[in-house]
RNA sequence: GCGCCAGUGGCGGAAUGGUAGACGCGCUGGUCUUAGGAACCAGUGGGCAACCGUGGGGGUUCGAGUCCCUCCUGGCGCACCA
C-alpha cells in the first residue's frame, strides 16, 4: 500500500467559508477519493490557522472573547465544510488556538533557540500602527502593511527572531528538485531569495581608526568609485552626526517628488580609495537600502544608472572605467576595462576574479555572497496568538523556558480595549516568581507571528494527540505531503517558512525530510461580474435582474451598471454564498462547476449558465440511469475502457476540467447510440470513475441500482481494449491534409499507397507530377511529396 | 526596468511535432410538452468557391498552435537589492 498525504492548506476561522475554500477543498477531494479507491493509504486532514488579529478586532467589535468567537466560527465552518461532502479524516482535526497544538510549538521554539536558531536583537521593525504590530519584511508590501494596508513606520524594539538566513542557501538550491512545484512559484522563492555573488571592500575613513564593508556585485569597476553613499540609519551615521541633524536628514528625505529622486547629504568625513592615492567624499543619500549589505555603497556614476543620477545632481566626477561612448552612459553592460590599471582590457568576469585575488591578497576585501533574505521576525504585540516561552528579569536578563515548564498558556480573562497588547496589561499573569532562581520575573508578552503555527501543521496532523510535537518514525514514514493546494498568494510566505522548519526540525531531529510539499498545486481564484448603481455603489449579484436587456436592482428598481469581472470580494460584493448555492443546485452541480469551466490553475468565472449547465449534467446522467433496460452494441466496452483511462490520467494531472468534458463525451455516446446500462456491471465501472468528482449523487444512484453503497475500488484498465484497430489515416500532399481514409492498423506501406493514387481527389493533386517521395510515419499520417 | 506565464471561434477552453477548434456555454432553425432554470433533433471558425485560418514577422521541418529567433499585446511577481 502506498501513502498518499493529500493536504489543502487550512483556513482562518474567519465565519464562513467562501467559494475559493470550496473550490480548493474540492480539487483536494477529488484526489483524496480518487487514491482512496486506489487502494492508498490517504491521509487527508483538516484544521484550523486559528490564532490572528482578526480575532481580537471581533472581539471588540462584538463584545466578545478572541477564544469564543474563533470557536464560534470552526463549529460553523466545520459544518458547511460537511455539506461539501468533503472526504477528511476530521479525527486528525486541530486548531492552532488550542493548546494541544500551541504549547508543542513552544516546545520546537525551545529547540530551536537550543540550536541557535532563535535569537533576540533590538532591530529597526516594520511597525503597522493600525494593528500596533509588528510585521515582518514579507508582510509589507509596497510600504504598507499586508493584512491593514496602513503605512508601516520604522521603530526599534527588542524581537525574537528566526535564522532563516542560515538556510538561504539550501532554499535557494533545493527549489530545483521541487519538479511538481509551479516555476512561477519558485522563480518567486528564488527572487525573495535573491542571491547575489560580488565582493566585499573594505574602504577605511580618513583620521578614523574605522572603516566601512562594502558589498558589491561589480568589483571590476573599482577604479570608477567617485563617491561613498550611506543609508540614514548606518552605524557611522550615528557616530558622526547628532540625532538632531539625522532627523533633519530624514525630513529632507520624505521630500521628493517621485520615489526615483535622488537626494544626498554631504558628510565631513572622507574614505580612502582601496587602490589609488585619493580620497572620496562620502554622503548619505536616500537611495541607499540599509537592510541589504552593511547599508553603505560605493558610487561608480559611470557604470550605474543610480549612482549616475546622484553624481550628476550633485557635480561627483565621472570616471569611465569600462569602454562605451560617452553618449551611452551610464553603460551598465559588459565590456572591456580601461583606466584601471591592474584590470586594463579585461572581459567583465576576468576582472573581477583578477581583483578580488588582489583584493584578498592584500586583505582589503575578499569575495561575498549576498542574500536579500532577512530573518524571519516573529514577535507580535498580540494577545491572541501563541505565547513566547520566555521570562524576563529585573535587571533585563532573560531566560527560556525549560520543556517542562510548558505549556506557558494564554489567560482567559483578558480586557481588550483595542489599545496595545492585552498581555502586557495584564499584571497577575505577566508578572511570577521564578522557580528556579525565585526571582521576581516577567512573562514576554509577544507571541507568536502566525505563520509559525502554519509552519508545521501538516507535521501535526499525523498524530495530533502526541505528548510531544511529532513522532520521529511517522514523520519519516509519512512526509513530504505528496499533493499540497492551496492560493498562490502564499507563495513566499507560508510555503518559505514551511520549508525552512522542516529543514530546521530535519537538524534538529536528524529527519530524513528535507522539504515538505513534494507537489504543489496553485489553484485559480473565482472570479465575478461587479455590479453598481448609478450612484457608484456596488451590489450583490443575486440583487440584480434583467428586464428588457437592461440590467435593475431589486426592490429599489436602479438601474444597474456591469463593471469588468473581477476577483470575488467582500468590497466589490461580487460574491456567490455557498451556502444559498448548495440549497438552489444542490452539493452535486456545485463539485461540478468548481472543476468545469477552466483548468484549476486558472481563474474561474462564476456565472448563471456555467452553474446551470452542471445542474443539468447532474439531472442527465441521472436521468439516464433511470432508463430500465440494458442494450450494448459490440464498441461499449472499448468505450468505457478509454473513458476510466481518460478520467484517471486527468485526475492525475490536474486536468479537472477534461475530466467533466470526458463525462459528457462518454454520455453523448452512449444516448447517441441508445445504449442503456441501467444495473449492468459496466454501469459500475461508470460510477466508480464519477465517485470521486460526484461521491453523493453516485452513491444515491449505487443504492438504487444495485441496493448498495459498497461501490468498490477503481476499476483496472483492460489495455488490449485500449487498441484500436481501425484509424483514420489522414492523406497529405505537399503536408497538406487532402482526405481521410479509414484503413486497419498496421497496414502495408505499399499496398495502401496503391489505393490512396486511385482516389479522385489525390489523382486530381498529382496530375502528371513525379512524386519524389513518401512519408509515412506508420498508423499516423501519410504525406506525398512532389517536386 | 528585471523575471515568469500567456495570446487558439461570439465566450470558457481541447490538441505526445502528424486531421486545429475535443467538451461546454451561447446562438440559429425545428420537435415535443406536464410551459421548464426542462428535454430532444439539426446546425454553428471565415469564405459562394478555390481556399484562408491558432497576436505580427522570420526560421527549422516532408509537416509547426506546438520547436528556434524577433517584435507586439495582456496578466502576475519583484523592483533604487549596488
Amino acid at each position: 500500500m502506498q501513502k498518499k498525504y493529500i493536504l489543502e492548506m487550512f483556513p482562518y476561522p474567519s465565519g464562513n467559508i467562501h467559494m475559493g475554500h470550496v473550490r480548493n477543498y474540492v480539487i483536494g477531494d477529488i484526489c483524496a477519493r480518487y487514491h482512496k479507491l486506489k487502494g492508498d493509504e490517504v491521509i487527508h486532514p483538516m484544521g484550523w490557522d486559528a490564532f490572528g488579529l482578526p480575532a481580537e478586532n471581533a472581539a471588540i467589535q462584538f463584545n466578545t472573547h478572541p477564544q469564543d468567537w474563533t470557536l464560534l466560527n470552526i463549529e460553523n465552518m466545520k459544518s458547511q465544510l460537511k455539506k461539501l461532502d468533503l472526504d477528511l479524516d476530521w479525527e486528525k482535526e486541530l486548531a492552532t488556538c488550542k493548546e494541544d497544538y500551541y504549547q508543542y510549538q513552544q516546545e520546537l521554539f525551545i529547540d530551536l533557540y537550543e540550536a541557535g536558531l532563535a535569537y533576540k536583537k533590538d532591530a529597526l521593525v516594520n511597525w503597522d500602527p493600525e494593528d500596533q504590530t509588528v510585521l515582518a519584511n514579507e508582510q509589507v508590501i509596497d510600504g504598507k502593511g499586508w493584512r491593514t494596508g496602513a503605512t508601516v513606520e520604522q521603530k526599534v524594539l527588542s524581537q525574537w527572531f528566526f535564522k532563516i538566513t542560515k538556510y538561504a542557501e539550501e532554499l535557494l538550491n533545493d527549489l530545483d528538485g521541487l519538479e511538481l512545484w509551479p516555476e512561477k512559484v519558485k522563480t518567486m522563492q528564488r527572487n525573495w531569495i535573491g542571491k547575489s555573488i560580488g565582493a566585499e571592500i573594505r574602504f577605511k575613513i580618513s583620521g578614523e581608526d574605522d572603516q566601512l564593508n562594502i558589498f558589491t556585485t561589480r568589483p571590476d569597476t573599482i577604479y570608477g568609485a567617485t563617491f561613498i553613499a550611506l543609508s540614514v540609519n548606518h552605524r557611522l551615521v550615528s557616530k558622526f552626526l547628532t540625532k538632531e541633524k539625522i532627523n533633519e536628514i530624514k525630513k529632507l528625505f520624505a521630500e521628493i517628488d517621485n520615489e526615483k529622486e535622488k537626494k544626498g547629504y554631504l558628510m565631513d568625513i572622507k574614505c580612502k580609495h582601496p587602490l589609488l592615492d585619493k580620497e572620496i567624499p562620502v554622503y548619505i543619500a536616500n537611495f541607499v537600502l540599509d537592510n541589504y549589505g552593511e547599508g553603505a555603497i560605493f558610487g561608480c556614476p559611470a557604470h550605474d544608472e543610480r549612482d549616475y543620477d546622484f553624481a550628476i545632481k550633485y557635480k561627483i566626477p565621472i570616471i569611465k572605467v569600462i569602454e562605451c561612448e560617452d553618449k551611452d552612459l551610464p553603460f551598465t553592460q559588459n565590456g572591456r576595462v580601461i583606466n584601471s590599471p591592474l584590470l586594463n582590457g579585461l572581459e567583465k568576469s576576468e576582472a573581477i576574479k583578477k581583483i578580488i585575488n588582489y583584493f584578498e591578497e592584500k586583505e582589503i576585501g575578499n569575495k561575498s555572497i549576498n542574500y536579500k533574505l532577512r530573518d524571519w521576525g516573529v514577535s507580535r504585540q498580540r494577545y491572541w496568538g501563541c505565547p513566547i516561552p520566555v521570562i524576563y528579569y529585573e535587571d533585563g536578563t532573560f531566560r527560556v523556558l525549560d520543556k517542562t515548564e510548558l505549556p506557558i498558556l494564554l489567560p482567559y480573562d483578558v480586557n481588550l480595549n483595542g489599545k496595545g497588547n492585552a498581555l502586557l496589561n495584564h499584571d497577575s499573569w505577566r508578572k511570577i516568581v521564578c522557580p528556579k532562581t525565585n526571582k521576581i520575573a516577567y512573562r514576554e508578552t509577544d507571541t507568536f507571528d502566525t505563520f509559525v503555527d502554519s509552519s508545521w501543521y501538516y507535521i501535526r496532523f499525523l498524530n495530533n494527540k502526541l505528548d510531544k510535537p511529532f513522532d520521529i518514525k511517522q514523520v519519516n514514514d509519512y512526509l513530504p505531503v505528496d499533493k499540497y493546494i492551496g492560493g498562490i498568494e502564499h507563495a513566499i510566505l507560508h510555503l518559505l517558512y514551511s520549508r525552512f522548519f522542516m529543514k530546521a526540525l530535519r537538524d534538529i531531529y536528524n529527519l530524513k525530510v528535507n522539504e515538505p510539499f513534494k507537489q504543489l498545486f496553485t489553484q485559480g481564484m473565482i472570479t465575478h461580474k461587479t455590479y453598481r448603481t448609478q450612484k457608484d455603489e456596488w451590489i450583490m449579484p443575486r440583487e440584480v435582474y434583467l428586464n428588457e436587456g437592461s440590467l435593475f436592482r431589486e426592490k429599489t428598481n436602479e438601474i444597474v451598471i456591469e463593471g469588468p469581472t473581477e476577483k470575488m470580494s467582500k468590497s466589490k460584493k461580487n460574491v456567490i454564498e455557498p451556502d444559498e448555492i448548495l440549497e438552489n443546485y444542490g452539493i452535486d452541480a456545485t463539485r461540478f462547476f468548481m472543476i468545469s469551466d477552466s483548468p484549476p490553475d486558472r481563474e474561474l468565472e462564476w456565472t448563471d449558465e456555467g452553474i446551470q449547465g452542471s445542474k443539468n449534467l447532474v439531472r442527465r446522467i441521472e436521468r439516464y440511469f433511470k432508463e430500465n433496460r440494458t442494450d450494448m452494441k459490440h464498441d461499449t466496452d472499448k468505450m468505457i475502457e478509454k473513458f476510466v483511462f481518460n478520467i484517471e490520467k486527468n485526475i492525475l494531472s490536474f486536468s479537472l476540467n477534461k475530466c467533466v468534458a470526458d463525462i459528457y463525451t462518454l454520455f453523448n455516446y452512449l444516448e447517441k447510440e441508445k445504449i442503456y446500462l441501467h444495473n449492468s456491471d459496466i454501469s459500475k465501472k461508470i460510477l466508480v470513475c464519477l465517485y470521486p468528482i460526484v461521491p453523493n449523487m453516485v452513491l444515491n444512484l449505487y443504492k438504487q441500482l444495485f441496493d448498495s453503497k459498497n461501490i468498490g475500488n477503481w476499476p483496472k484498465i483492460n489495455k488490449e481494449l485500449l487498441i484500436e484497430r481501425s484509424i483514420n489515416l489522414p492523406i497529405q500532399i505537399q503536408g497538406k491534409l487532402i482526405t481521410t481514409i479509414n484503413t486497419k492498423k498496421g497496414y502495408k506501406e505499399n499496398e495502401i499507397l496503391k489505393s490512396i493514387y486511385k482516389l479522385d481527389k489525390i489523382k486530381n493533386k498529382i496530375q502528371d507530377r513525379k512524386v519524389t517521395k513518401v512519408i509515412n510515419v506508420q498508423d499516423k499520417i501519410i504525406n506525398i511529396i512532389f517536386d
